[in-house]
Order: structure tokens, then sequence, then C-alpha cells
DNA sequence: CCGAGCCTATCGATCGATCGATCGGTCGTC
DNA sequence: GACGACCGATCGATCGATCGATAGGCTCGG
């Protein structure tokens, strides 16, 4: 596929900024990467900064609408939780450099964008919290502290988009399976109930990303034995 | 207490590197926080990899010195692990800035220097694969997949640096009491056995640190209302 | 007890390098 | 000939780091 400098300097940022950090990346570095001198990335993009809340904020807000899609019309607490939690996982495993750079360059922004990005990212826990009260008012889920819990079980999560390697032996759909499980048994969840809609969740976040995903680790499928981190 | 230079240098450095990252902050901003000339800092670091580097070293030290000591003597799997997690999760909440430097600034440093930084961290999870491991064989873990779930458990329990806020209602040993039961749930543990020595974990982590720790969220109980966010 | 010599702590000034960003251009293409 | 894509040159600012200098305290021979 062809893609426009446009979308290569967008591309080359998410990578280095997650790799080396937005302040640990310069100009020319991204230029290089991009294939492009210095002075042409400002056909792009703004300034460097706006480069990264415009990055940030993409990412939140294709995981929002996936997010809102993937429980759209789903009733059950514990289902709706589960694919949240696949959703999740299958989006960090697969787009591991977005979503580093939306959880760990929060402090690079400036206030007013900081703003911006810290509100998308509130309004997508507040699914998960949602979910995870109508558990416990339903009687499904059982802890005593909620708040604790969900934090816990974000981080969890998006934990995954730093050691998760395509190269492993374990497939996305294996992956978002035993995080489910983990997460309803961290609820205290004894009968799970049906289980996450993995298919419709690689499918959005194929959607939304505008990107490939296989169900199995990787397109030629590779013998390496475990996970690795980086 | 009245610290030396060297001290106001150090414990400036962490909290700079924690809150705007390692290249975020310049020599100059670690010089205004420890109330020297810039010039004056280098009678007490070396470069500011070289400061970064021992940050992090002198940090896993302690991690892996107070992990030694929490499971020392220790036969339950399940105790063990419990111990682990206890000192893991008051760690990182009483000492956030220290935690998150070492685990969001290994990008920064240079390949010799990650090697020994890694190799640290390698050997503190080594505890905790252990643990697992062994409640595995011994039949109170259950979980198909020991790997992935001890990289989950463990990103959810560093997590904790993240959001933890003193000013909460929760108290270090609630806390640290509520991750444990997580994490005998992640695995399936039914009869959880022992709870983990909560009151150790904190002397522990008090010595290694040598820093005063409260069981109760502050000195000055607060009225504050819930967990907060950065 | 003196003061010469030395050590530690600290500084203002400044180094060369690199930073993010901008300028005035040169290409093709339609 | 207007326009989008692109670049070499360069801007002022800031970067990490070093310089020579100063001030105060400690040691030790006389």
């Amino acid at each position: 596929m062809v893609v426009g400098s446009r979308d290569k300097v967008r591309a080359a940022a998410v990578k280095l900024f997650a790799d080396k950090g937005f302040h640990g990346t310069g100009i020319r570095d991204l230029a290089q990467a991009a294939n492009l001198s210095s002075a042409s990335l400002y056909h792009y993009m703004g300034t460097k900064e706006e480069l990264l809340a415009e990055i940030m904020r993409e990412s939140l807000e294709r995981l929002l609408e996936a997010a809102a899609l993937a429980t759209d019309g789903v009733a059950d607490p514990r289902l709706r939780l589960g694919n949240l939690v696949a959703l999740h996982v299958i989006t960090h495993a697969s787009q591991p450099s977005e979503t580093r750079v939306v959880d760990n360059e929060v402090h690079a922004l400036s206030p007013a964008a900081k703003k911006t990005i810290v509100g998308l990212r509130d309004s997508y826990e507040l699914l998960w919290a949602e979910a995870i009260d109508a558990g416990i008012v339903a009687g499904v889920f059982h802890t005593g502290q909620p708040v604790v819990t969900r934090l816990a079980l974000l981080e969890m999560c998006s934990g995954v988009a730093r050691w998760y390697s395509p190269r492993g032996t374990l497939t996305l759909d294996q992956l978002a399976a035993h995080y489910a499980e983990l997460v309803m048994r961290a609820l205290g969840c004894l009968d799970v109930g049906e289980q996450p809609d993995l298919k419709h969740c690689r499918t959005l976040v194929s959607k939304v990303w505008n990107v490939r995903i296989y169900p199995t680790p990787s397109p030629t499928t590779t013998l390496n034995g475990d996970a690795s981190r980086p």
C-alpha cells in the first residue's frame, strides 16, 4: 500500500515517540524516519507538540469509538466488560506504539492539550466503571473496592503494550481470552456467562485503525517459544 | 533531617525524571530544584545519564533486597507470592517517583547500562515466576499461561505508582491486602491460606528506603473521598 | 598561635552542539 | 503560471558539560 508523506510522518512519529519518548525524539530523527528534510515536516504538521497531541487524540477517539461499538446493545455486565477487556487487549497488542504514546507521554502535553486528552481517557474509563458497577449491582461481580479494582485491571490490560510480541506462541484471541478470564476471576465472578465476542472485537480494531488483524500471532507463523520483553 | 547536597541532587532528579521524563529534564531544571548552579551539580554526579543509571540501579537493588527478605524462610507459595505482592504495592505506592523512573525511563539508558538494569529487573521478576510456578506445582494456583499471567499481574501491581495518592481513603495496608486478593483470585486460588505479613513488608520498605511509612494514608488523616489520578 | 598549603563546595561565564522552527527558494504537474 | 511538495541554509534558543576562580575550613610545620 502506497502511503502519502503525511501518513509517513504520522507513522514515524508514533514509532519514535513510543520508542524514545517525545523529548527523546528530535525533529531531525523524525525527518529521517519519514524520508524528508526537517523543513518539509512542517508541511504536514503544526509544531512537534501539536503532532503529539493529534496522535494521542486520534488514538483515544478510535479506542472510544470501538469501545462504544463493542458494548452497543450488550445488556449483561459480564459480557460488556468482557468485550471491553478483549477490545482493550487486542488494541494494545496490535497497536503497541500508539497506545504506549497515549499512556506514557501525557506529561509532555501543554496544560490545554492535556485537559482534552485526559478528558477523553476519562470518558473511556467511564465505560469500564459503568460495566463494573452494573455487575456489582447485578450481583455477578464481587469487590469491596470497585474504583481501585478498575484502576488495577486497566493497568494490567494496558501493560500488554509493554511486553507482548507477535513472535510469541499466543494468538491475539488467546491473549484476549486469557485476560478476560483474569478480569472475571479478579472480580470474583464464578459464573462468567457468555464469552467475549473476540471476532467482533478484532473486526472493530481492524476498522477503526484501518489495519489487518490476524487471529494468529503473525501472517507467517513462527516457532518462537515464549512471550518476550523489549 | 538535614540532607547533604548530594542527596538533594538525587531527590530532585528522581522527582523531575518521574514527572517530566529524563529527556524532558534539563541540567538547569535539576540545578534549580537542588538549589545549586548547574556547574555545582557535577561535583555530585557524573553525566546526567550516569545519574539516571545510578538512581535506577539503587532502586532496583533496594527492591530486590527487600523481596529476598520478604520471602526468606517462607515455604508456602501462596504466602511467598502474597508477600511479594504486598511489598511491591507498598513500595510503588510509597515511592512512586523512584519506581516510575525505573519503569518508564529504561529507553533513555545506554545499551551497557540498560543491560545492567534489565538484568536486575529480570532477577526480581524471577522471584515472582518461581513463586507462581511453585504454586502451580503444589496445586494451589491454576492458570494455563503462567508467563503471561505473571506479566499481567506485575503490570497491574506496578500501575499503583501511576495513580495512588496518599490523600485517598485507602491505607497502604488496605491497598496491599486488596491487591494480594486480586492476585490470588486471578490465579484461581480458592483457599488463599495465610495472609501476607503487611507489617513486615512495611518495615522492610521503611528500612531499605530509609523513610517513615505509615499504615494510615498520611500522618494527618485527610477527608478526601476517593483515589485520585495525576 | 601562625599562616602556607590544600581540600571541598560553590559559582559566573562560556563552550560547541543540537534543539525546534522558519526562510526563500526549486522543482514538477496540471 | 499557479500550486503543492520539497529542500538547503540558517535562525535564536537551549542543551549538556567544562572552565577558571573564589571563599571557607582543615592540617601541619615552625
